[in-house]
RNA sequence: GCCCUCAUCGUCUAGAGGCCUAGGACGCCACCCUUUCAAGGUGGAGAUCAGGGGUUCGAAUCCCCUUGGGGGCACCA
């Protein structure tokens, strides 16, 4: 990846939480962090919050770094994606190797009475909570426990009921700050419901303050996120403030949406980066399509390699509205970038699909390499996917073939016709031998058959697609002839006459 | 319910007061090419810039209101 002139002073980071596979709001996240920071020369991160164990797996974690670094989204410190520990001078950069940090913190808040134990139980939360909702009033915490003194504390301590968790003292004022994409935002700290818990009862800390303990710890300088953060942001500032660190700049994304303009959610589409790799989308037209929700050079240019989005990117021409994901643009993305593949490149990222079409059945035998490469260039610019290929072509590697009687008599043609037709095309072909069996040379006497008996062209052909392949839509009939081969292709046609016989 | 926020073709977007009778791309339609399917080429339909008020000589662009959408309000992240 290019660096141009490294800025030290940029800071930016992707923090998932290993609670699912690697989701496209999450990838597309990395993205921008990782085009802020590639652009200016900045530094990337990558942090695991896995504070909720309940939740968490390294089996995600692992997906989320593996599909990061699969797409070229890499970071200059955080988890080796390789295995091995953490890389940078702020490790580790998992959560839950750093409890010792966020205990520290929180005493500091403790001590300062910026925070306080609470002691109150879920079922008292919930009540409260339930109550609110009846009187048609927002969900707050009333503050029961946030007046106690020190001997009223002590002596909850001592009971031996849960342990109290800890809560932060929201200030009552205004918290506001210029958006890196949607300027001024301020927010009442009366709307943000009340004094919010820090630390379980556990003695696990949440979210809110884990997130500002380790952006404070590791300098962060600008924090870009998903715009589902913008009420959260006076919080985290609040706890910058608390903490006695400098507030960072804040950026705030729009969301990837799903087709009929909800937040994007497994329910109504496809979220796993791993689903759409797994159909043959390639990284190329996958980072290409990512980089243009939400975002636009101002060019008239859409096929942008990844180095072109980094040199092009600017923070100030991100939208502020939400992105509908439109499978049908990626899918055109993909292909164009799979047609700007080189052979070489292409045949090494068509196998797995073309191993895992053998391994369930889908064909009988893998083909060489050589042999994916003489097909290329037929099948190059048919390929919306990698996995298009097994669709495609597939027939080429299947021992039996299943013809439909139906499909192999042409419109304009009855089953006695085309039975004829394939006996008379198949001696034109069976008179080539391996040497003259080249599209060129299997051509010619075909039409000239056509020609002598009044028929079209077009329906000796599909009568012989159909028969060779099983198939109506194909690449170029005669390089696919080639492809099979001179014996296949005759003992296709001959099956297909067969079939045909039978039914008549 | 409360808070925040957004608003240009079906979709992604260009647009920073006159260059806009609003441009590009995807998708869609037609034609060309053509043995099928793609790819490619050409052309077309498609947005009274959510609506209403202002400001201005002039507004998609600035301000206000309305409407609609989205997000958030956990001992989840």
């Amino acid at each position: 990846m290019p660096q141009p002139s490294a800025d030290p002073t940029i800071r930016v980071r992707i923090a998932p939480s290993p609670t699912g596979p690697l989701h496209i709001g999450t990838a597309r996240t990395a993205l921008f962090n990782f085009l802020f920071a590639r652009h200016v020369g900045g530094t990337f991160l990558f942090r695991l919050e896995d504070t909720d164990v309940a939740r968490s797996t390294e089996a995600y974690e692992r997906d989320i770094i593996d599909g990061l670094h699969w797409l070229g989204i890499t970071w200059d410190e955080g988890p080796d994606a390789a295995g091995g520990g953490d890389i940078g001078p702020y490790a580790p950069y998992r959560q839950m190797l750093r409890l010792d940090l966020y205990r520290e913190a929180s005493d500091r808040l403790l001590a300062a009475d910026l925070a306080y134990p609470c002691f109150c139980t879920p079922e008292e939360l919930d009540a409260d909570r339930k109550a609110q909702e009846a009187a048609r009033q927002p969900p707050r915490y009333v503050g029961r426990c946030a007046a106690l003194n020190a001997a009223e504390r002590a002596a909850r301590l001592a009971e031996s009921a849960p342990p109290p968790a800890i809560r932060f003292r929201v200030r009552p004022g205004i918290v506001g700050w210029n958006d890196l994409i949607r300027d001024r935002i301020e927010i009442d700290t009366a709307n943000l419901g009340g004094d919010f818990v820090i630390v379980r009862g556990d003695g696990t800390p949440l979210y809110h303050f884990t997130v500002v303990v380790d952006d404070a710890a590791m300098e962060i300088s600008h924090v870009i996120r998903g715009e589902d953060h913008v009420s959260n942001t006076p919080k985290h500032i609040l706890l910058f403030e608390a903490l006695r660190h400098p507030v960072p700049i804040f950026g705030h994304l729009p969301l990837i949406l799903n087709p009929d303009g909800s937040k994007m959610s497994k329910r109504k589409s496809q979220t796993a980066v791993d689903d759409y790799r797994a159909e043959g989308f390639i990284r190329e037209g996958l980072l290409n399509y990512f980089s243009y929700l939400g975002w636009s050079p101002g060019t008239e240019e859409d096929v942008l390699s990844i180095e072109e989005v980094i040199e092009k990117f600017d923070i100030d021409k991100v939208q502020k509205g939400g992105a509908r994901f439109d499978r049908s643009r990626l899918e055109w993305l993909n292909g164009q970038w799979i047609r700007r593949l080189e052979p070489d490149e292409l045949i090494d990222r068509l196998r797995p699909f073309l191993q895992a079409a053998l391994v369930d059945g889908r064909i009988d035998r893998l083909p060489s390499d050589g042999e994916v490469g003489a097909l290329l260039p037929v099948v190059q610019e048919r390929l919306p996917t990698l996995a298009a290929v097994v669709d495609l072509v597939g027939f080429l590697w299947v021992d039996r073939l299943a013809i439909d009687p139906i499909v192999v008599v042409p419109k304009r043609w009855d089953a006695a016709t085309t039975r004829e037709a394939l006996a008379l095309g198949r001696d034109i072909l069976a008179a080539h031998d391996a040497v003259t069996w080249e599209a060129d040379e299997l051509e010619p006497p075909l039409r000239a058959l056509v020609e002598t008996r009044g028929w079209k062209a077009g329906d000796l052909f599909m009568a012989i697609r159909v028969a060779t392949t099983g198939r109506t839509a194909t690449p170029p009939l005669f390089d696919t002839l080639v492809a099979l081969g001179r014996d296949r292709t005759l003992a296709r046609i001959d099956a297909a006459i067969e079939t045909l016989a039978a039914t008549v």
